[in-house]
DNA sequence: GAGCTTCGTCGAATCATTTCGAAAGGCACC
DNA sequence: GGTGCCTTTCGAAATGATTCGACGAAGCTC
């Protein structure tokens, strides 16, 4: 077992309150004792019990950070923003913690009653998220990474709007009238999940302002739900000469196909989508892409958690814009329709 | 601030070691005091503080899972193995702590010391891994998944050189002679991951076994890797009939990509994968494929290293068979040759 | 009804740490 | 040489739980 302070303290020939001082430098040590407690404490590999000193300092260094794990959908992004937590938490000197129930609350209620974390970092809040007036009733700092209907919880979110009126803004400045937006699956909007329902109002709107036409389709991400909504879209407007997808895991199956239709991108489609970077540039054409900046998502969150936990203010509300990066995977609206072939 | 065991106390008119023999049900008490605290408990959310309880029991309820995340690459898989990790964690009343120190040695003696951790599971596990040594001299149990050269450490894997025989032995039986291997991107295969070896070597040994020809090529999971890697391996032995294909990210571009150069699945090219069954099946055509246990792994090692905090003796090493799902990407060996259109 | 066991509860010790108040020692100053 | 001050260190209290030993009150036997 770990060697404890009266151990450190005994081999140093001290007495434990000495040790804890050398160790928080709470107090002025004189350079002799202070070098004989650290070399016992080097000998002993000693780290201070986190349980005992937790119940003293009321402090943990652990956060905890809450999000319902849906693997096979949606992997590339959560991961991003897991790693990014969990490296941004590092910097802190923070550890993580993961929580996954499902609904989260009794186990957010839980870690935090049993004092366990310091500080709660909650994805993936949903408009009417039962998590959030948990949160603001608990006696810990928490951060959100979303918008919750509430003006007291600090929270951090990608403008999703923005993000869809920008795709739809790139596409009509090209001259493209025909666009089309092709989205997660049907369950994630009939999850309510805001930021899929605030895309799409984005491209909306924007097509709306822009006076152009816009079809949508959800999409699930396998072979067969990319054809069955490309097929609704085109069905719907067999003029589409612009595309956006919101829907990470089928972006390479949907370019594929369209290409298998006989449109070459960017000639005949423009494609235009919202998601990570490293995946736009690992498919060629590379993709005209709003980068999903997931990683300073998780990132911001985890630095406004920790200056809550300093007691140190934080701003309610951070925004982040987006930021169209332009690649190979959008032209000008072709001169004359050349598409329907397949 | 939470409630303590006082309060608790105070409010039912009894001690505070009556309270907590009620929690633990180390000792009678009578139905009547037992109604009173449990009522009193529910009334104050009382739940023990973790710290103060962790220096009596020695125990914390919290294993940590030690991982190097790299995201953008192996996703999937890697996603999978901590969502099981997680879910079956709940199951047995655990927390996980994350650890993502790259080397990981650090951190996992941290948390040990400091008795953060109950326990500690440790994944991709390298040939010479240094965080072996550290985990055998440690006073806590660990799991290893994957293949430590240590005949201390109970670990579970998944038997990568079965699989690659298996997927060899499948394509053989159909009549197929000519083989290609088409695997991890070229880093992958230089930090010495002993999966992607042994699974490479499992094929080519059954390869030579059936006296069939193989060739492989690395791939980054790109389209214009998969691009590249096709060419290379077409260029090898242009009379390829059989791909076996042991990179996740890249499968349905691998499919995309041989369609469009041609070559029908399965008529002209059978397809095997190693990959996770969810994956298999959300492509057109199915995929007949060796599925990673990734879930069933990760629940093991949480179930072993639930055993070892429970003091019972564990299965030193647990190996997982390999499976193969008969879909529809690989059928017999064409008739006649009919490749060599693109 | 005295002596015994059994049941239910309590007080005190214990765990590893932090931190407050104070003690011990050295030095300067008058 | 006594007083006061500063530096450095120590002892003890406090934190929130668990658990051991003991104690009082019933219930039983003879």
């Amino acid at each position: 077992m770990p060697a404890t302070i009266a151990d450190v303290a005994k081999r140093a020939g001290v007495s434990a309150s000495t040790v804890s001082y050398v160790l928080s430098g709470n107090r002025p040590i004189s350079e002799a004792t202070r070098r004989r407690v650290e070399e016992s404490i080097a000998a002993l590999q000693f780290r201070p019990h986190a349980g005992a000193r937790s119940i003293r300092t009321r402090t943990t260094g652990v956060i905890a950070m809450a999000t319902p794990l849906i693997y096979g959908l949606h992997n590339q992004v959560q991961m991003q923003f897991v790693a990014a937590t969990l490296a941004r938490a590092r910097v802190h000197g923070l550890r993580v913690l993961m929580l996954t129930d499902d609904d989260g609350q009794a186990e957010i209620r839980d870690v935090v009653n049993r004092a366990m974390v310091d500080g709660v970092i909650v994805m993936e809040v949903r408009q009417h998220d039962l998590r959030v007036p948990l949160l603001e009733s608990l006696s810990r700092p928490a951060v959100v990474i979303g918008t919750p209907v509430s003006d007291s919880l600090v929270h951090v979110d990608f403008d999703f709007t923005a993000a869809g009126e920008g795709c739809v803004d790139h596409l009509a400045g090209l001259g493209h009238r025909h666009l089309g937006y092709l989205g997660q699956s049907p369950e994630t909007f009939e999850l309510e999940t805001s930021y899929a329902l605030r895309t799409r109002d984005g491209f909306f709107a924007a097509c709306a302002r822009a006076s152009v036409s816009g079809v949508w389709s959800p999409c699930e991400p396998t072979t067969e739900g990319v054809s069955a909504a490309l097929d609704a879209l085109l069905r719907e407007d067999p003029d589409l000469t612009g595309l956006v997808v919101y829907q990470e895991s089928a972006l390479a199956m949907v370019l594929e196909q369209m290409q298998r239709r006989g449109y070459a991108i960017p000639q005949d489609l423009s494609v235009v989508a919202i998601c990570p970077d490293e995946l736009a540039t690992s498919i060629v054409p590379h993709v005209t892409a709003m980068s999903l900046p997931a990683e300073e998502l998780a990132s911001l969150a985890v630095d406004r958690l920790a200056g809550l936990i300093a007691e140190r203010d934080q701003p309610l509300r951070t925004i982040l814009p987006p930021s169209i990066a332009s690649r190979d995977s959008a032209g000008p609206v072709p001169p004359r329709r050349r598409r329907r072939r397949a």
